[in-house]
DNA sequence: CACAGTATGAGTACTTGTACTCATATGATC
DNA sequence: GATCATATGAGTACAAGTACTCATACTGTG
């Protein structure tokens, strides 16, 4: 290894940035030169200097990590990206791959992986971390691996009552919150369960509950 | 301030113990003596040394951050406890406090607060930080702040049919997965909604889903 | 202007959850 | 044996979510 390679973090958790610059920074070959909260001012940091990696967190407010990852896809394609998440799931696995990532590493595993996984990954490899697929909960299993992309179909309206759905609130709640009929609130939830192919009674609440990061 | 105070860290993420950790020790007065990843090794640890304070994480495997306070207040009352959340709700805040928590820090504040929250309480005062019980999301609000006492009443069918209520699914998918009759597992749910102060059309689901940890 | 998309509101039918009541069977305790 | 808690099953009534249909109004675009 010849020179120091640089570094940015993305987590919305300040302590765990804090936590994975200290990890990184055991070692002398890498150094954190950013950190960013959401993924907008991500972005902004991508946009503003030459990153050797970037370690994304998947679920961040404003754009979500996968956004992030498009974006560098397309923008940044120097920049080696790794995912740092809690979910040991296939499915994100899969997504995040599709859209450039180079490594996949679980938070609890970090601690001990994550400069090997920096290593392999600024080399041009690729490294995933064990233990992932073999999760436990029964994780939202994306159909298509198209989340995000219906997401973004959504007009704003209907985003509006998802965010609320999310925090178990009723159609009449809603309703009320939003100064609309009930009825209006009940077909924008029929309308986002159609466009997002949900069906069944509790099809819409576990949804937008498990979503609710990337809302 | 005469002689280095000793901490324990208790949190399931070992990335986000290193960043409390890296906090703490920025400050020349205290030192982190020990971490636990979990509610059951914290209690050992706390057995076998003498702390200054401890800075828990609620949401822990084995053993809630709610259970080792308890058994804190029992056990070692010399020594101050730190929650350390990402819950800002005032529910769990006064559960915390009445189970003899000496401050509330939120997750996302701890950055720029843990030092002086640790002054605060090892001084034998008491800190909240602020933005608690203003998020925006409702969040379950225990009546009498005794939620831990109310689940332990339920019965083994009572907590089966909660469990699965917390993964959305209905009655008749319950009933089919414990081989009962919808009507019976219709019941189980009504019971459980009196026996924990529920009402409404979404509080037993909001509720399974919030409380899933501890069941 | 015509058209498409969106937001709004309502009707109807069906399913599901909630909140009660009642009944039966079983197993433990006194 | 009587009693109590629990589990099981069902009846009834109402509230809510789902899944359609239709209609009106506003806002852009071509």
């Amino acid at each position: 290894m010849t020179t120091v390679r640089s570094i940015l973090i993305a987590d919305d958790h300040p302590i765990f940035r804090r936590g994975v610059r200290n990890i990184i920074e055991e070692s002398p070959y890498y150094v954190v030169t950013a950190e960013a909260g959401d993924g907008q001012s991500a972005i902004r940091q991508l946009e503003l200097n030459r990153f050797d990696a970037a370690v994304l967190d998947l679920a961040m407010p404003d754009r979500s990590g996968l956004q992030v990852l498009q974006w560098m896809r397309d923008n940044t394609p120097g920049t080696a990206c790794v995912v740092l998440t809690m979910y040991a799931d296939e499915g994100y696995l899969k997504r995040a791959f599709e859209l450039g990532a180079n490594g996949y590493l679980l938070k609890d595993d970090a601690h001990d992986e994550l400069i090997r996984c920096l290593d392999v990954v600024c080399d041009g490899g690729r490294y995933v971390s064990p233990n992932v697929g073999h999760s436990r909960g029964a994780v939202l299993s994306p159909p298509d691996g198209q989340i995000d992309e219906k997401l973004s179909a959504l007009t704003p309206a209907q985003r509006a009552v998802l965010r609320l759905v999310s925090e178990f609130k009723t159609s009449k709640e809603i309703g009320r919150e939003l100064d609309i009929s009930y009825r209006t609130v009940q077909n924008h939830r029929a309308n986002i369960c159609r466009a997002l192919g949900l069906d069944g009674p509790n099809a819409l609440v576990e949804f937008a509950v498990k979503e609710k990061e990337h809302l």
